[in-house]
RNA sequence: GGGCGCGUAGCUCAGUUGGUUAGAGCGCCACCUUGACACGGUGGAAGUCGCAUGUUCGAGUCAUGUCGUGCCCACCA
């Protein structure tokens, strides 16, 4: 045991612990603990881009605290980290990163190195030669990510740990998967979905995002056919006039109600289209009656599908206009027309057909500039737009009521943190207007683990696919081959062919309670772990992690993969605006670390009530640091006092204003715990704050004398006795939350880490005799009149005061009677008067003149 | 348009079931080097608790309305 040092300091101290604790295997979960015995948390796997927010500390610290508590509670804490680093933000790192792109098509080379300077054409190399970069690239970035939580102190038991791309998870989403696919809760349908042409992959309506844009209304002419007159629409997209496949109005306007059953003519490409009645058209919109086109947007699909129109789709998958002219579009006028669109992005199109459009003259007046809510991929920088294709799709309630109520009723009873996060689940979950999409034609992912058979005539068949065993998951389709086939037959008709696609990567981390808690290879953990006590995470991925997790654990094991979500805010800049990116990483995480001690950081984290966005504030952790200081200096002093002889009788709390302390801190301790139980850490925090600065200021100031020894040996004792068991319990209050400096300063009178030692319980520390608190107040009261005369002489706090009077009720002079003793000798007092007054309290100090 | 937060001292925020003169820290002012701590301590100035009605013996706390602010969802022709 270290002894106490002359001059405590914080300097040092955080490498030395993280260290330790590194060596120690500190925090390692006891496996051998029963369900009842064990506190688990599903970590929310990080997205591994390059680095760390500062927001992730602020939301990693929560959870440390609460982890910690429940540790010294007794329980053996399941806690894991993962990294979530199969999907898209790995995949255009390592574009950038290493000047590559992916290119299924060329053959894996063996010998391939990136070259030194990333090249800006991006060299195509093979899907696993870019798999191999991007597991090379996210081992380097998981490795710092590691650091900074190890230097913050999250106390994770390093041996769980997993990544989302790595053996397990793949094994664990594949087998989930196939599950779901036996059940018929997955099922693969071509149809029109939202794609992101840069990306070139569909995405999931939770991936979506409304951004404002300028746009421009145009009003455009249809034809009548051999009736004279217009039908005149306002479109925002009159690039999509090729697309157009029939013109649409309310059934009940009856401005159009002659047209229903007629057909118009297209401007420029002369295509013949039906007008039709639909409710979802809006009369008050533009001039009533809109064109329908395959597809501008949803409503176009709902029409489309519901009024079983044809499908003339000119937007490629790379967001470009098909080089051949529709069959469709058959005047030579509209052939010419199509033929300058061939080939260019919408924005180009739309710029020149425009152009043809006016110079034709039907464009009715000129453009009318607007801003308007456009979809995008929630990482994309172009406008979604609709194709068609065929997608993998989990049911997710978005199509099925009942389901959908049923996944509403699994949000209830979720207990959440704060309560009124859960509107937001039931906002998102009641809104949902699709099934869940969870394919991806990307790379670096988890395959679906299917085969098709081929035909003879070397058509796909879609409907009966080959599944592997469990037993052989995970697997690559595109370099496996499945039972009963040779490779060769890859395919050649009558062969096979492996299904492309990936899935998402909320397809994978919606079971990390699965994957972690070892579901498909260690069930004797499972049965451990799951369901988990807490799912911490930020509130803008309740639609996405949270749902997806809530979906998947009903479907597989018909219950909710976690009893308690505790989701945390934002982290803001000073200006209060959401913190920026470029910002936030301006300041690191690791040199705020380095700059204030990582338990000011978490000091500053963990003051934040509990889902509260909270902005990026320094000053506090100059107070966290502060605070720490203040630990170290209170417990040298306080040990300083040495230990009272062993002898029972000699350590009895005797004096009542000592009673009185431990009085009061039985109730925080009680506070602390029941705030840590619903996890709210900072209340948990404000409340042994306040306590432990008013125990340093007031109460230390007040027994400091007779614990010298100024009153003798038995009160000496009660002080030093109380005092000791005040700082015990203060320092395990304060563990979870500044776990370094407690364990600093528990090293000098203890063996063995704080963090392993039981939490305080209030019989702990309450005396054997209860003392009402108030004596202290009322002490501390006429104690503060004191020392408020004495800064108003300008004279020092040991001044002595040759008479203090005070007159007040019998209560309070009785309360002040039992401390009278140690307000004489921490206020310097010679003579002491009392006197009742029922009229209230008159304090009144003669003091006595400086000498010298 | 629907939903959910937030609005308390110059700043950042506490104020749990309504209960005596509304709290903390920072900042500001004055003072104190006192046998743990100057990375300290003592004291002070500073608030019509957004506004309005209502319920109540009593409202920062409950209800209704209103204003401001932020977020989520919907609308996207």
């Amino acid at each position: 045991m270290p002894a106490v040092p002359d001059k405590p300091t914080l300097d040092g101290i955080d490498a030395t612990w993280a260290q330790r604790w590194a060596d120690e295997g500190a925090y390692q979960f006891d496996r051998d603990a029963e369900r009842g015995e064990v506190f688990s948390i599903d970590t929310p796997p990080l997205t591994v881009s390059g680095s760390l927010h500062i927001g992730h500390v602020f939301s990693f610290t929560h959870t440390d605290t609460v982890a910690r508590f429940h540790r010294m509670r007794g329980k053996s804490v399941f806690y894991p980290m993962g990294w979530d680093d199969n999907g898209l933000p790995t995949e255009r790192r390592v574009q950038n990163y290493y000047g590559v792109r992916c290119d299924p098509s060329l053959p894996y080379d063996a010998e391939f190195e990136p070259p030194e300077i990333p090249d800006r054409t991006h060299l195509p190399v093979s899907r696993r030669n870019f798999v191999e970069l991007c597991e090379r690239l996210t081992a380097v970035d998981e490795q710092a990510f590691e650091a900074v939580w190890r230097r913050l102190g999250l106390s994770v038991d390093w041996r769980h740990y997993y990544t989302t791309i790595d053996e397990r998870s793949r094994r664990t989403s594949q087998a989930a998967f196939l599950r779901n696919l036996a059940r018929g809760e997955a099922y693969q349908q071509e149809a029109p979905t939202l794609w992101d042409v840069d990306d070139r992959t569909a995405v999931a309506q939770a991936e979506m995002e409304d951004r404002d844009v300028p746009g421009a209304y145009h009003l455009l002419a249809f034809g009548r056919g051999d009736v004279a007159g217009d039908i005149v629409i306002d479109t925002t997209r009159p690039e999509l006039v090729p697309s157009c496949v029939a013109l649409v109005a309310h059934p009940s306007d009856a401005r159009y109600q002659p047209l229903f059953g007629s057909t118009a003519t297209t401007p420029l490409f002369g295509v013949e289209v039906p007008v039709v009645a639909h409710e979802l058209a809006d009369p008050d919109k533009g001039t009533g009656v809109a064109m329908i086109c395959t597809f501008g947007d949803v409503t176009d699909v709902t029409w489309w599908r519901e009024l079983q129109l044809p499908t003339r789709a000119v937007i490629g998958r790379d967001g470009r206009f098909a080089a051949a002219t529709p069959e469709w579009i058959t005047t030579e006028r509209g052939r010419g027309a199509y033929a300058e669109l061939a080939g260019k992005t919408v924005k180009q199109a739309h710029g020149r057909l425009v152009e043809l459009l006016r110079d034709s003259g039907e464009l009715r007046g000129e453009p009318r500039p607007i801003s308007h809510p456009v979809k995008f991929y929630e990482r994309g920088s172009r406008p979604l737009e609709i194709v068609t294709s065929r997608q993998w799709y989990i049911r997710n309630g978005g199509r099925d009521a009942v389901l959908r109520e049923r996944f509403v009723d699994r949000g209830r009873e979720l207990t959440w943190y704060p309560g009124f996060m859960r509107h937001r689940y039931e906002n998102w979950v009641g809104g949902l207007n699709g099934d869940w999409l969870i394919s991806r034609q990307r790379f670096f992912g988890v395959p679906f683990p299917l085969w098709y058979r081929l035909g003879a005539d070397g058509d796909v068949d879609y409907d009966d696919p080959i599944a592997p065993d469990e037993a052989s998951l995970p697997i690559d389709p595109s370099s496996e081959v499945p039972p009963g086939f040779t490779a060769d037959q890859r395919g050649q008709p009558g062969g096979f062919i492996g299904d492309p696609d990936v899935m998402d990567t909320w397809a994978t981390s919606s079971l990390t309670p699965q994957i972690a808690g070892g579901w498909i290879d260690d069930p004797d953990l499972f049965a451990r772990v799951f369901p988990m006590d807490l799912r911490p995470q930020a509130h803008d991925i309740i639609r996405t992690w949270l749902f997806g997790a809530i979906v998947r654990s009903d479907l597989e094991h018909g219950t909710l993969p976690w009893g308690n979500a505790a989701i945390s805010g934002w982290i803001l800049d000073p200006d209060r605006k959401k913190m920026s990116k470029s910002k936030g990483n301006v300041v690191t995480p690791m040199s705020l670390l380095e700059q204030h001690g990582a338990d000011a950081v978490r000091y500053w984290a963990a003051a934040a009530r509990p889902g509260v966005d909270t902005a990026f504030d320094e000053s506090q952790m100059k107070i966290g640091r502060r605070l720490a200081t203040k630990i170290l200096n209170v417990t040298k002093f306080v040990l300083s006092l040495g230990e009272p002889s062993a002898d029972a009788s000699a350590r009895s709390v005797s004096e009542p204003l000592d009673r009185a302390m431990l009085t009061r801190l039985a109730g925080v301790v009680e506070e602390a715990t029941s705030s840590f139980e619903a996890f709210d850490y900072a209340r948990a925090l404000e409340r042994t704050e306040a306590f432990f600065w008013w125990f340093c200021d007031d109460h230390v100031e007040l027994v400091k004398s007779r614990a010298y020894g100024a009153r003798g040996d038995g009160p000496s004792a009660s002080a030093i006795v109380a005092l000791r068991t005040a700082l015990s319990a203060l320092h395990r209050l304060l563990a979870p939350i500044l776990p370094f400096v407690t364990d600093e300063v528990w090293s000098w009178w203890h063996t063995g880490s704080i963090h392993r030692v039981p939490w305080p319980g209030p019989a702990e520390v309450a005396p054997s005799t209860p003392e009402d608190p108030a004596v202290i107040d009322v002490v501390g009261e006429v104690l503060a009149h004191v020392r408020r005369r004495k800064t108003e002489a300008k004279l020092s706090q040991r001044a002595s005061v040759e008479r203090l009077t005070v007159a007040a009720p019998a209560e309070f002079l009785a309360a002040l009677t039992r401390g009278e003793g140690d307000l004489r000798a921490a206020g310097g007092v010679v003579d002491l008067e009392l006197r009742e007054n029922g009229e209230g309290v008159v304090i009144e100090v003669v003091l006595a003149a400086p000498d010298g």
